[in-house]
DNA sequence: TAATTCGCTAGACCGA
DNA sequence: TCGGTCTAGCGAA
């Protein structure tokens, strides 16, 4: 038996000779395989009563499954793990489909069953501990030859090209295979080649995947490890040489090109912009009609669902969707762009601007041949290739971070929810701790959790008007924090011992486990203590190296996402493990804290002037900031261990205004730091859906308020942004107002602006659905007309064409009144510039 | 198949 | 035409 190390990058299984194996593929050196683990079955668990294992066990191996192909299951062998006293028997089955056949009759029969929907080569990984996008360690016994079928990891998945359904793919690795076992994780180095690809094809009369040929394709390879080895290649056919391009004879040539670079055995990863609902399914329909193969390492492409999504799997390599980062960053708050478009992302990113080539430039570039169009063509699909590959380049430590985190493979953690990650780790963790995870909730237990939210966070109304000299401090992962020291977990919940209730109890009347660390807790507080480890040595290696060690800051920040997920995992309705009682506690324990601390302050001589969460605003007066710290080291003092007050900064100036309805608003302020930074929170300026004039105006009026402490500089600025408007001035582009096309619009009840314009596109023949941004402008439309009707498409709207009463009101007006009235300015002042007052008005 | 709740504001909608 | 209520979107934490 040899011992054999590779890196580690997909799990799958085939049917070989009736029965069901893993099959992974590894390797190194940009040299890949499939590598057979014969030894796993695909198993689920039934309780029976500590009385009726004999019995139970007997019943279940007698028992003949199936409706056509009769059969039995593998094994039962009775474990040490219970679910509410009773006992779990691991029951095998030979094939995949036997489980999926068995486990319905099971039910019907009256068994209580158990991780019975974990896909099986998932399973394989969570079991085993490996880590997919790491190294693995294996023992070879021997080769051998293979005819099998491949079947998707998942049962649910269907293949389909443009939305039809196809039959199953009966491809298969035909050939041979190293069998191994005893397989375990091994700490490597990340490597391997990627190449991106991207596709132009040719506008028709109506969008389609697959409607009208593919005119060029550009490749770019790299290594994602220490060595570089850059190829570029853009294709065309049919047209004009230009420099850059390569001509081949036809479509069908495109398509074998296509087929050779992606099938390159060095190949590790293909990486695409958007590749999992465009590049692949219309390679593979055109693919189809010119009657020609196209397959990946063995495979036709399979376009799966996905959530609400489509994703595009690959056997083996690894299939990067770059967009698929790209909305996970924004998801997570990493990235906030209003747009995801490659073009956007290249700048919001990477800070480089990339042209953008529209649809009718493509075709007509291509057909007339013409060079200065064409070179453009080619720098701009290569680009596309380049920018795609970059993102994956960038962001794929994160990722191979989180596949160690979770044992999944890169092409699941590229595309995961947070929720999953987390669940994932669970279930990797329960089972190293033979416990059994609990059944994902029924369709009615969803509604009911969902029926039955969870009291949130504490917000203090703020003291609104001008404000000098404020320090602001925060609890440092508030909730993270909390579950760990106060022992909150499912399985911590209301233990029996009464010293729990006495000591730890939450002001919600629950309380947890002082003896026994819980699951949560226990994975929790590692992490933690992981990721303070890792913060400390990058920020050490920057200073003291000055070296940007990009693997650490990946390591911590996989950690970031996992314990920041950890609260809203508890009160996902979804989620196996949901605990009402412990998201509820968390919150409870939190608003208990903020509020004992804004409490404290006050006790110390601060004016508290807002709270929010987590975080606590005090007004400084006549204290200096060693008050403030000694403050603070008072209150660490008395947390208990493991939570943290921390000092977020100083600000000289700040400013909270008042409702439309009266009272203080919340979530809305701006504040200035000592070397004159704004921070702007919940403004107008921050949100897209008002326009650029709007919020620009907003923030220069701030900025003179704030840094200047000049309001007669900003209402005269206000006057001028009104005179402008009024003249019909401002440009289009400032007057865009951005709004997401949330659902389908037929399924809106209230007809507002950016509805109502996007019906009047579609009717224009624009195609918009769910996910579309829609940048609207109010033009003049007739009198008496609503916003509604006046709201149409920027697309649509000539420069000028705007209603300046409109943006006078409802959007320059409403962003800056508030902030000078706070300052003693009315409405007319701000329009006519009556009043002539400096700071004395408001200090 | 989607992490949570709190909060603000706009504009449609609807009945008096 | 007015004012209250509801729908919708987005941001803070």
């Amino acid at each position: 038996m040899a011992k054999e190390k590779a890196l580690l990058l997909d799990a799958t299984y085939f049917d070989t000779n009736g029965e069901s194996r893993i099959s992974l593929f590894v390797g190194k050196e940009n040299e890949y395989q499939w590598i057979c683990d014969k030894t796993f079955r695909p198993y689920l668990y039934v309780l029976t009563g500590k009385e009726e294992i004999q019995k139970t066990t007997t019943e279940l191996k007698n028992f003949t499954f199936g409706d056509f192909e009769k059969f039995n299951v593998l094994s039962v062998t009775e474990t040490k793990m219970q679910v509410n006293g009773k006992i779990a028997l691991k029951v095998e089955f030979k094939r995949v489909t036997h489980l999926v056949q068995a486990r319905k009759l099971l039910s019907e029969l009256g068994f209580e069953k158990y991780e019975y929907d974990v896909p099986y080569s998932k399973r394989y990984l969570l079991d085993k501990r490996l880590q997919p996008g790491n190294w693995v360690e294996f023992d070879v016994l021997g080769e051998e030859e293979i005819k099998g079928e491949v079947i998707e990891t998942t049962s649910k998945e269907k293949t389909f090209t443009s939305g039809e359904e196809e039959e199953e793919n009966a491809a298969g690795i035909v050939g041979k295979t190293k069998l191994i076992q005893n397989i375990t994780p091994l700490d490597g180095e990340f490597e391997g080649r990627a190449i991106a690809f991207d596709l132009e094809t040719k506008v028709g009369k109506k969008f389609a995947i697959g409607a009208e040929p593919i005119l060029m394709v550009s490749f770019v390879a790299d290594d994602l490890g220490q060595k570089h080895t850059k190829y570029e290649k853009v294709i065309s056919y049919n047209t004009t040489k230009v420099p850059g391009l390569e001509l081949v004879d036809s479509e069908k040539e495109i398509i074998d090109e296509i087929n050779t670079e992606l099938n390159n055995p060095k190949n590790g990863y293909i990486v695409t912009y958007n590749g999992d609902n465009f590049d692949f399914a219309y390679t593979k329909d055109r693919a189809r009609k010119l009657k020609v193969d196209f397959k990946v390492n063995g495979f036709e492409p399979k376009i799966v669902r996905k959530g609400m999504d489509n994703a595009t799997r690959l056997q083996g390599i690894q299939h990067i969707d770059s967009f698929q980062i790209i909305k996970f960053l924004q998801r997570t708050g990493a990235i906030n762009a209003v747009k995801l478009d490659i073009e956007s992302v290249s700048e919001k990113v990477f800070g480089v601007y990339k042209e953008k080539v529209f649809p009718k430039e493509i075709t007509e570039a291509w057909e007339s041949g013409d060079k200065k169009q064409l070179e453009r063509l080619v720098d701009y699909n290569l680009k596309d290739s380049q920018t795609a590959l970059r993102i994956a380049k960038e962001f794929l430590p994160l990722f191979v971070e989180i596949s160690k985190l979770t044992s999944q493979t890169l092409y699941e953690t590229t595309r995961n929810s947070t929720s999953q990650m987390v669940e994932d780790l669970l279930m990797k963790e329960a089972h190293l701790r033979e416990i059994i995870a609990p059944n994902k909730p029924k369709e009615n237990q969803v509604q009911e959790r969902t029926a039955n939210p969870i009291k949130g966070a504490f917000v203090k109304e703020p003291i609104a008007g001008l404000h000098e000299a404020i320090a602001v401090l925060d609890f440092a992962s508030l909730y993270p924090s909390i579950i760990i020291s106060h022992n909150i977990s499912p399985d911590t919940l209301n233990c029996s011992h009464p010293e729990c209730k006495e000591k730890n109890s939450s002001p919600d009347g629950t309380w947890f486990c002082t003896k026994e660390k819980g699951l949560f807790s226990e994975i929790l507080g590692r992490l933690i203590k992981q990721r303070l480890i890792l913060k400390k040595e990058y920020k050490r290696k920057k200073k003291e190296e000055g070296i940007d060690d990009k693997i650490l800051f990946a390591k911590q920040w996989a950690l970031k996402i996992i314990l920041n997920s950890a609260y809203g995992y508890l009160g996902y309705p979804r989620a196996r493990w949901y605990s009402r009682e412990c998201a509820s506690a968390i919150t409870a324990f939190a608003r208990g804290y903020i509020q004992e601390t804004i409490a404290k302050a006050e006790n110390s001589g601060f004016k508290v002037l807002y709270g929010d969460t987590d975080s606590n605003f005090l007004q400084m007066g006549n204290k200096t900031k060693k008050d403030v710290e000694d403050f603070t080291e008072k209150v660490n003092k008395e947390l208990p261990e493991g939570m943290e007050l921390e000092i977020d900064g100083f600000y000289k100036r700040g400013i909270f205004v008042t409702k439309k309805e009266g009272g203080a608003a919340k979530k809305r302020y701006a504040l200035m730091d000592e070397k004159g930074n704004l921070k702007i929170v919940g403004f107008e300026y921050v949100r897209r859906d008002w326009c650029l004039l709007a919020r620009e105006t907003q923030k220069k009026v701030i900025e003179l308020v704030l840094k200047e402490g000049n309001p007669t500089e900003a209402a005269k600025f206000v006057q001028g942004v009104i005179k402008e408007l009024k003249e019909g001035k401002v440009a289009k582009k400032d007057l865009v107002i951005m709004t997401l096309l949330q659902r389908d619009i037929k399924d809106y009840d209230s007809i507002g602006p950016h509805v109502a314009a996007a019906e009047k596109a579609i009717k224009r023949g624009k195609e918009l659905g769910v996910g579309s941004m829609l940048s609207f402008i109010v033009t003049k439309g007739k009198e008496k007309a609503s916003i509604s009707d006046k709201a149409e498409l920027e697309e649509y709207v000539e420069e000028g064409n705007y209603d300046a009463e409109y943006y006078l009101e409802n959007q320059v007006l409403p962003a800056v009144i508030k902030i000078m009235a706070e300052l003693g300015y009315s409405r007319e002042d701000l329009l006519h510039g009556g009043k002539q007052t400096g700071l004395s008005a408001w200090s």
